[in-house]
DNA sequence: GATGAATGAGTGTTCATTCAT
DNA sequence: CATGAATGAACACTCATTCAT
């Protein structure tokens, strides 16, 4: 028998990357995606169960290899503030190597489809981050809030400003991302 | 009749939320949406050119009702701060009670409809609140950044904690909307 | 609106008929039943839930059909043996001038599909013919066994005679037809 | 190694029988039925030339069995009447140790699979029966008729009543066996 | 103005079969 | 010998839209 090709399975989520941000879900085919990732449509059913499991795949596969790129240098004996820097910064480099990735992901979390992905382990993979902020609670240097308003202001505006459907031609040099940390952490501390 | 018509044309704008909320653009079907309003498909085909059309009409429909709700009772001779968190408090409360229309322009706003939209025409319904961020530059109260960096702070944050889907049973007090205000503040002041 | 037009029923009933038997089920697609019935497959939709529904209507369309082609004329008052020889007349007729739809009902009963069809009900249609069985045990003219029995030898062996399939070629004139009533006859007769 | 190929060809002729069965010609595909044999779909190619190869091998090989089942102790030299009642009594035995097979083949005999298969040879597996019928209307015991109306009468009430699909829950004991022997001999008998 | 009938184009998926190992 | 990978063709069915009334 043949060895199942693993280059087919990451053109797949590739194409399917590609096209949802192209022309959105209700128009990525099954037979599109295949088309663009050259393979036949009934070999996208090799890799994956359905439709769904390909785009809920392509979904997790995505937050995991970017919970990993945020996390990756994570220190944790550094100063709070230093720390977050550094995640938020991670998070710009993610996204401006990765704009097609992030942007699918934002799709998807904000589409029905998002129902029926496990979110709470897929939290996991950034539950450094949340011990984090506890800390920072706990020493006084941020504010006393439930962790969704933290949350809210530390990355929510990450979404926007990194994100072309809003911010089209908005250039981000490292000083600007640092200032738009600066703003973050005045948000959030005490 | 007109007041027939525009019962049907309210009806059709209704079901279109309702369903794109619950099952998606690609699984909206223009005769699910018709029978939901309880008309015929191609009735539909009456009050709009076409399904783009009908979702485009949607979206910008409640854009504009939550720009005139947001706006209502601006004050522009009240503090800067009063002004921002009066509308700061207008969005919390329009979304409270517009859920299902705040979760469809969210889905909207992030799927590739978004860019059939003229999306200039849209933002000349929130240009007070514009108009008054700049005159807070001016008077060197809020931070001199670039516009987007301050509606990143002073709106993203609301996207996420009133949206039952990141948020899910986040319980919003007046108070609890005010001291998140006062963290958007802290984010944008000098 | 347009009226539904009930030629392209029965068109479709006649073209499901002409393929089964020609291809049986396993090649009986939509699309080839709608092409040999002259119209668009979706529009077999708008007269049939499913493709399990066409068949199904086919079926049970076919055998109340020939219920009332079997009973026609039916004269309660003729002796018991002149009204079974004239039901089996009826039968050998109805199989000549239908051959096709005899052969349908004939592999849909010996088809998995059988099972979803609700015989009970379809029974009804035959049941003078039970009931003159049922007069003839009372009278002691017929044997003196379970009704299954007695179908079995009076209408069993029409399926096998009248079939092309186990009796191509075979002509069988009103004698003949007569002549296998005497046998059936001789095999329930007291 | 000859066993082990024989085992799997076996479990392919039973997967065969019992999806069939279960589900019909239409849904039983080769993948289906190969799982069911616990063989990779590849295999089945094998043993078989293709689907219908296999459908038909596992016609002729229960029609071939049952064949032998049902002559199996055929003694030339009893009273003609005691041969038939033999056969019989050996056409239930088989079918009620082997139900499942016997469906098969009554469905196969009823779809257009059957004109695929060379009959004449099929039939000459069940020629000592023939000659015997000759041999009574010969001899003056059987009445003087075609072939196919005393094969019809001696032996097509079997497959109504011993298909549970028309008989279903009819319990069939020896007694009533002979009985409904009986009345086959009363129909074909002088 | 409003409708159900009708459809060509397209959907997601399974099929029988072949290929490479 | 036996297999899972791979696929073009076909499947049942739904789509957005137009037509006839």
């Amino acid at each position: 028998m043949r060895t199942k090709d693993e280059q087919k399975k990451e053109a797949l989520f590739k194409a399917t990357v590609k096209l949802v941000n192209e022309i959105g879900f209700a128009y990525s085919s099954v037979s599109k995606i295949a088309k663009e990732a050259g393979v036949s449509p009934s070999t996208l059913y090799v890799f994956f169960q359905n439709k769904e499991d390909l785009l809920i795949s392509t979904y997790v596969n995505i937050k995991r290899a970017k919970g990993r790129a945020i996390l990756s240098d994570f220190n944790d004996s550094l100063p709070i503030r230093d720390i977050l820097r550094k995640v938020w910064r991670n998070t710009f480099a993610y996204i401006s190597h990765n704009p097609d990735k992030y942007q699918f992901i934002e799709q998807f979390a904000n589409s029905p489809y998002v129902g029926l992905v496990d979110q709470k382990a897929l939290e996991k993979h950034y539950s450094p981050i949340i011990e984090v902020i506890q800390k920072g609670i706990e020493q006084k240097i941020i504010k006393k809030a439930e962790r969704p308003y933290l949350v809210a202001f530390l990355f929510q505006p990450i979404s926007y400003l990194a994100n072309p459907r809003s911010c089209e031609g908005l250039e981000l040099s490292a000083g600007d991302i640092d200032r738009a940390f600066d703003m973050a952490w005045d948000a959030i501390k005490r």
